[in-house]
RNA sequence: GGGCGCAUAGCUCAGCGGAAGAGCACCUGCCUUACAAGCAGGGGGUCGCAGGUUCGAACCCUGCUGCGCCCA
């Protein structure tokens, strides 16, 4: 360090520790209000809400992964001046939470109905207040710029008021209407579950084949793999033009077991190539055959209660589904009705998503909403382009959805959850009240038992958080969103339901303008990530380990659009070793006076490497911010990565040593300090710790925080990028490496000086680079006894370089042979084919003229270094 | 059964018409005063297979094979 070099004080210690300091300067954050917003500013608003998670839930990869781009996104239009609402919150997950609960009171040999709905609901609230959100505080840790003061809870009174005025609005324009259907259930939960709650894997079960009718009269033979609903079968259906069964429809068949005789009816929706083509037809326990049922007016009998248990009257009476399976097939064996059994029999099978339990198709009076105008609009917004899908690619799969939707079942029964507000009176009126209106009360008056299907709220969220059904200032201010980011694995349950709400509820607003899809977490070997598996990785323990910048660092660099990640612990080693070069490289540059307090001194006065550096700087600010806004993390990152890396710091840093050291020290150090500066700013976003507790150091008393310092392009402006010095810089590099090359190829110790006389026509224009190379390449100056023990020429831009070099003894010839020789290949290699191509008639006549002045080039510029290497390998002693 | 996606270096993935790339892993040499969580150098791929379009194909088209996902 010169004289004159400002002492700049750095408490900087030698290694950053990330657990140590992160937490600390989160809360610093939160205590200054920078994540807090002004609904009243005059900025632009940039709004996101967080899709809410689940509060039984804690922070797993797949939310880091979220959470770290959406808090990249805040970060960066904060930074660019927006006004920024992330607004954080949770639903009340209806079914999840009622389950733990309820395994509560079991340990207490208690159940629900023990306690009564009130004290049930009154428990579930203290469970949440001392259990649920374990995953607010994760948030913190991995640094979520959220606004806390507006933290939201699906049950919350204004959240709960805005589940009601949706119901009641929806209700009186006949979209919420009550009706018996099949729906699929739960006899574990005891509820009813909406077709997004059921998860279907391909399950090991039996197929068999059933002979109907009597001994001598007709008969029908028909396939299962659920034999035990026999017992509620009404008909038995085959196809109107299947000639087969032509004479018998209309008549009767017994039905085995029950004593009764079933008519055998013709439907169109019976598929007569599968199996024998006639079907059984259960109508309250299948939603095929609860079509056909409703076709042909049968009967609709259920044989199972709410937990499944078989309740048709006769020996299987009280036995559990599984269990009645086996004992009808062993009776209908007996009576020798089994044709064919096939076993296993591979076939998709239902799960609650919930508790894994086979659901059971069940006939049911439910709530539903009519989605089919909600949907087409909810299509429409992204049609019209109001609501733009990121990766456009999965748009395909978003209309596929909104426009095939069923009618979704909204009642569950279960206790916690938004009450439906429906009351039934004495003489089978139907009431259903708003918000603000009494509720019938006297004699014979009830409410409706059943709760609403969290989504119901979680798709109000985008407005309900706002304080919806009011028009209040935070609706104005930053409704619509602007982006929603989720897993493409949610896009139904997110994205299309708060569309068909949002737009629905705002008069056609969308709910947000970009809705952003990211892939997948998965392990090292590409698997999903499970608890059953044992793979998953822990977002806490990477925290510990490595910090949160260097995990959200790894996520954010995984992150391509559409695609699933893998992950690794070497990749979050990676991200460290890149956040401690960050360190170190900073430290070195604080260390040596850089500074942001000088303006950059006018291109006129920079060397040609501090152009080259600070026309790199502008061209990555330019790029990641294109990227950025086409939502590519990864690429963004990993421009970052490689540019902070392989060019500030393994070439600007080594450069800027070297100027230190002479008359351009001054100009060096705002250089450095600018060029820094603006990395930190660009790299804020997705590693903010680490950038926040350099760039406040770096900044000294005029920086409050990079939480809130501007985006580079508005404040740091940076000169155009210089062809001139970007050219002598690549050449610069260039012979370096190798100089390098041959070294290493020579057994020369790296930190070894060696002589060297620098020539040739191509050096003089970079004579003013000499130290730069000398000192990057290890070479001293020529003495007195210098004596050329070998030498090398370099082929630049500005022409050829000659290297000599006095290795103090015999060089190895047998290296610089094969050194020599692996140069030539390539350059024959290189000759050839650009020959090839310059020879071929349709090439010259077809190709741009640009492309074929570079396959020239190319040619001649191999022609010429085989002659040069040739000469080389002739002038060397055999 | 219907629809969609993916096959590129040992692993995980970029590239998507004009010279095969990155990270990690691997090999060699280095504690060269910012950094061994590092530095310097290096090896490694007929871009799944077969056809076609084109002056030119990892990239576009067709078929096949193998994986994965969604829906029924």
């Amino acid at each position: 360090m010169t004289e004159n070099a400002p002492q700049q004080h750095t408490d900087l210690p030698n290694a950053w520790n990330p657990a140590d300091e992160e937490p600390a300067l989160y809360q610093r954050w939160v205590d200054a209000g920078y994540f807090t917003a002004d609904a009243a500013s005059d900025k632009p608003p940039f709004t996101v809400v967080l899709p809410p998670p689940n509060v039984t839930g804690s922070l797993h990869m797949g939310h880091a992964l979220d959470h770290t781009l959406m808090d990249a996104l805040t970060r960066r239009r904060r930074m660019q001046g927006y006004e920024v609402l992330w607004l954080p919150g949770m639903d009340h997950a209806g079914i999840a939470t009622q389950n733990v609960v309820e395994r509560e009171l079991a340990n207490e040999g208690l159940s629900r109905h023990d306690l009564g709905r009130e004290c049930f609901v009154e428990r579930v609230w203290e469970w949440k207040a001392e259990y649920g959100g374990r995953i607010l505080g994760q948030m913190r840790r991995l640094g979520d710029g959220v606004d806390w003061s507006r933290e939201r809870f699906t049950m919350d009174e204004g959240l709960s008021r805005a589940v009601q005025t949706m119901f009641k609005r929806l209700y009186d324009d006949g979209l919420i209407y009550r009706a018996e259907r099949i729906i699929n259930w739960c006899p574990r939960c005891h509820t009813a579950l909406s077709d997004i709650e059921v998860d279907h894997s391909d399950d090991e079960g039996e197929l068999v084949s059933i002979r109907y009718g009597d001994g001598d009269g007709a008969a029908v033979v028909v396939a299962t793999t659920r034999a035990e609903t026999m017992l509620g079968d009404t008909a038995v259906a085959v196809h109107p033009d299947d000639e087969r069964y032509a004479h018998l429809v209309g008549t009767e068949v017994e039905l085995p077991l029950t004593g009764r005789r079933i008519p055998i009816v013709a439907d169109r929706h019976v598929d007569p190539e599968f199996g024998t083509g006639a079907v059984k037809v259960t109508p309250a326990h299948d939603p095929n055959d609860f079509e056909i049922g409703r076709r042909h007016n049968l009967p609709m009998p259920s044989i199972m209660d709410e937990r499944a248990v078989i309740t048709a009257p006769g020996p299987f009476e009280g036995m559990d589904r599984f269990e009645a399976r086996p004992a009808v097939v062993a009776a209908l064996r007996e009576q020798g009705r089994i044709v064919a059994e096939k076993r296993p029999y591979v076939h998709a099978v239902g799960h609650c998503s919930r508790c894994d339990t086979v659901v059971e198709p069940r006939l049911s009076l439910q709530w539903w909403v009519k989605v089919e105008p909600l949907a087409r609009a909810a299509g429409d917004a992204v049609r019209d382009g109001r609501t733009t899908i990121h990766p456009p690619e999965l748009a395909k799969r978003y209309f596929e959805w909104v426009d095939n939707m069923h009618d979704w079942t909204i009642s569950r029964q279960l206790w916690w959850g938004h009450r439906i507000p429906v009351w039934y009176g004495p003489n089978g009126e139907v009431v259903c009240v708003g918000p603000d209106e009494e509720p019938p009360s006297g004699e014979g008056w009830t409410r409706d038992p059943d709760v609403l299907d969290t989504w119901f709220s979680s798709g109000l969220w985008p407005f309900s958080t706002m304080g919806w059904p009011d028009e209040t200032a935070d609706l104005a201010k930053f409704y619509p969103t602007s982006v929603l980011v989720t897993g493409y694995d949610i896009l139904f349950f997110w994205v299309a339901r708060m569309m068909m709400f949002g737009v629905y509820a705002r008069g056609g607003v969308q709910p947000f303008d970009h809705v952003f899809l990211h892939g997948l977490i998965r392990d090292a070997s590409g698997k999903k990530m499970s608890k059953s598996r044992g793979n998953a990785i822990d977002p806490l323990d990477w925290m510990d380990r490595f910090g949160a910048d260097a995990m959200r660092f790894t996520l954010a660099r995984g992150a391509n659009p559409g695609a699933d990640m893998a992950l690794a612990e070497e990749w979050a080693a990676g991200s460290r070793n890149f956040c401690t070069k960050l360190w170190n490289a900073a430290r070195f540059a604080m260390s040596n006076g850089a500074t942001v307090h000088r303006p950059l001194p006018p291109a006129a006065e920079l060397t040609e490497s501090d152009r080259w550096i600070l026309g790199r700087l502008g061209a990555v600010v330019s790029e990641v911010d294109e990227l950025l806004e086409d939502f590519q993390f990864a690429k963004a990152t990993n421009l970052l990565y490689h540019f902070t890396w392989d060019e500030l710091c393994d070439w600007y840093l080594e450069l800027a040593k070297v100027q230190l050291a002479g008359e351009h020290a001054e100009n060096t150090r705002a250089v450095l300090g600018h060029a820094l500066d603006t990395v930190l700013r660009l790299l804020h976003p997705f590693i903010p710790f680490i950038t926040e507790r350099l760039w406040t150091t770096l900044t000294g008393s005029g920086g409050e925080s990079l939480v809130v310092a501007q985006w580079p392009g508005g404040v740091v402006t940076l000169p155009e990028a210089d062809p001139v010095a970007d050219g002598r810089i690549a050449d610069v590099q260039k012979l370096v490496t190798e100089i390098r090359r041959f070294r290493s190829d020579q057994g020369l110790k790296p930190g070894q000086r060696v002589a060297t006389r620098l020539g040739g026509a191509g050096f003089s224009p970079l004579a003013g680079h000499e130290d730069a190379v000398r000192a990057l390449a290890r070479l001293s100056e020529p003495g007195d006894a210098f004596s050329a023990t070998a030498s090398l020429e370099v082929a630049l831009g500005s022409g050829t370089v000659t290297v000599e070099v006095d290795t103090s003894g015999t060089i190895d010839v047998a290296a610089e042979r094969k050194r020599l020789q692996k140069d030539l290949a390539v350059a024959e290699k290189e000759l050839k084919q650009t020959e090839a191509k310059l020879g071929n008639e349709g090439f010259l006549a077809k190709a741009p003229a640009d492309v074929v002045d570079k396959i020239r080039v190319r040619r001649d510029t191999a022609a010429a270094d085989i002659e040069r290497i040739t000469a080389r390998l002739d002038a060397l002693p055999s």
